[in-house]
DNA sequence: CAATGTGAAGACCTTCACAGCC
DNA sequence: GGCTGTGAAGGTCTTCACATTG
C-alpha cells in the first residue's frame, strides 16, 4: 500500500487505464517485454506521450529492450489503486442499473458491487445477485457499515442530483453518473459523467462536419 | 442544413453538449435570457471559457443582457448536428444493449435506435420495441438500406474489435463503444469509449490519492 | 545499438482584463 | 451600467530530439 505518490496530471491519470488494458492484451498475446513504441500503438497514444506519462511516477524501463509487461502492469495498477478492492453502490435499479450490476468488470478484482438502492417499493426487498435492493434512505448507514466507497447513479435525470447529494452526505467521494443530468459535486468529490446523450452529440458533430478524426480512439476521460 | 462551419477545437466540441443541457435546465426554470456567468456556472465551466467556446462559431450574445436562451440553444444544436435525426444501430443485445435500446435519450429528437444486431441464434428474430434482432452479418445491407449512421457496441470485450470492423466496413464512421476493450479505429472514424472499468479506475486513483478534486464535475469527453 | 528518460520547443487551451457595444 | 467578444498573457500538455544507459 503505497500511501501517496507525487500528484499526477489528470490527463496522465486518464490514460493509465488505457495502458493497463494494452498491457493485458499484450500479455494475452504471450509477450513479456514491450518497447514504448509498440505499447503506445496498442493504447492509441504517441510513444513520447507514453514515456512522459510513465515518468511522472517512476522509471522502470530498460534501455535497449523496453518495459517488462508484468512489472509495469503491477506498477500502474498500484498507482491507480487497482490492487485494492473498492466497494461500489448502485442507485437506481432499472434496466441500466441491472445491466451494470451484472457487468463483468464490476465482478473483477478491483471493483465489487456491494449495495443496491432504489425508491420503488415494488423493488425494495427484491434480491439481485443475492443482494437485497434497499431504500435509498438507508444509504448513510450502509455506506458506513459496509465501507462503500464509490457510487454509480443510474436513476432518471430528475432525481440524479438528489441521489448524488445523498451519496455525498453519506461520505462517498467518487461518483460515476449515468443519468443525463449535470451533477454539482461537493468539495473533494469527483464525479465522472458517462452521459450517453453527450457522447452521441459529439459523434453527431463528427458526422455533421465530415471526417476529421485521426483514426485514433479516444476515451471519455478528462 | 449548414454544411461545414470552420473547424471547432475538440475541447470546445466536448463542452457544447454541456451548454445544451444547461440551457435546457434554464428554460425549464422559466428563464429566457442568461449572462455567461450564470450559464457557465450551471454547466460547470468558467465564464471566459464559455464565451471563448461560443466565439469559435459566431457571436450571438447581447452586451448588457447576455444570451437569448432559445436562440443559443438552436444555434448550438445546429453546430452539433442535433437538429437532425441520426439513426443508431446497437450491436450486442444483452443486458446493457437492451437497457440502451430503452434509454429515454435515444428516443429523443436527435437519435433513434433503428437496428439491433447480435449473433445469438436464440435472440435473432425476437422483437424489441417492434424491431427484430438481426444477425450481425446483415449489417452491411441494413446500414446501406436504412441509412444507419452511428453504432453502439455492447458486446463482450472479445468480439468488440470484430464488431467495430464490421461496422466500419459497412460505412459507419461514428462508434460508441461500451465494451471493456480498446478499439482500433480506421481513418475518419471516431470512436468514443464509454468504458466503465476505465472510469472506475480513474475514480480509484482519486480514492487512493486523497481528495484532490475541485468539486466540479467533469465529463468523460476527449 | 536499441530504446529509455528528459530538457527544450512547440502547440494548444484557459484565464485575464478590458475595449467596445447595447 | 452590465456584459459580451477578444487580444494578450499565462498555463498546461504534447512532441521533438538527443544524451544516456543497459
Amino acid at each position: 500500500m503505497s500511501p501517496s505518490e507525487r500528484p499526477i496530471p489528470t490527463t496522465t491519470v486518464s490514460r493509465l487505464p488505457l495502458y493497463l488494458r494494452a498491457l493485458e492484451r499484450l500479455l494475452e498475446l504471450g509477450e513479456s517485454t514491450v518497447p514504448s513504441e509498440k505499447l503506445a500503438e496498442v493504447a492509441g497514444v504517441s510513444a513520447a506521450n507514453l514515456r512522459k506519462d510513465l515518468a511522472t511516477f517512476g522509471s522502470f524501463g530498460t534501455r535497449g529492450s523496453g518495459y517488462d509487461i508484468k512489472n509495469l502492469k503491477v506498477r500502474i495498477a498500484s498507482v491507480l489503486g487497482a490492487d485494492t478492492e473498492w466497494k461500489v453502490a448502485i442507485a437506481g435499479i432499472g434496466n441500466l442499473g441491472l445491466a451494470l450490476a451484472n457487468y463483468p468488470i464490476l465482478a473483477g478484482p478491483s471493483f465489487m458491487v456491494a449495495a443496491l438502492f432504489d425508491t420503488d417499493n415494488a423493488k425494495i426487498g427484491t434480491k439481485i445477485l443475492g443482494m437485497p435492493i434497499r431504500h435509498i434512505d438507508e444509504m448513510p448507514l450502509a455506506v458506513a457499515e459496509e465501507n462503500l466507497r464509490m457510487g454509480v447513479i443510474t436513476t432518471p435525470a430528475g432525481v440524479a442530483q438528489d441521489v448524488a447529494n445523498k451519496m455525498m452526505s453519506s461520505g462517498i467521494k467518487s461518483i460515476l453518473n449515468f443519468a443525463p443530468a449535470l451533477i454539482l459535486a461537493g468539495e473533494g468529490v469527483l464525479v465522472r459523467n458517462v452521459d450517453v446523450a453527450l457522447h452521441l452529440l459529439v459523434l453527431s458533430y463528427h458526422e455533421r462536419s465530415g471526417q476529421n478524426g485521426t483514426g485514433l480512439s479516444r476515451n471519455s476521460g478528462r
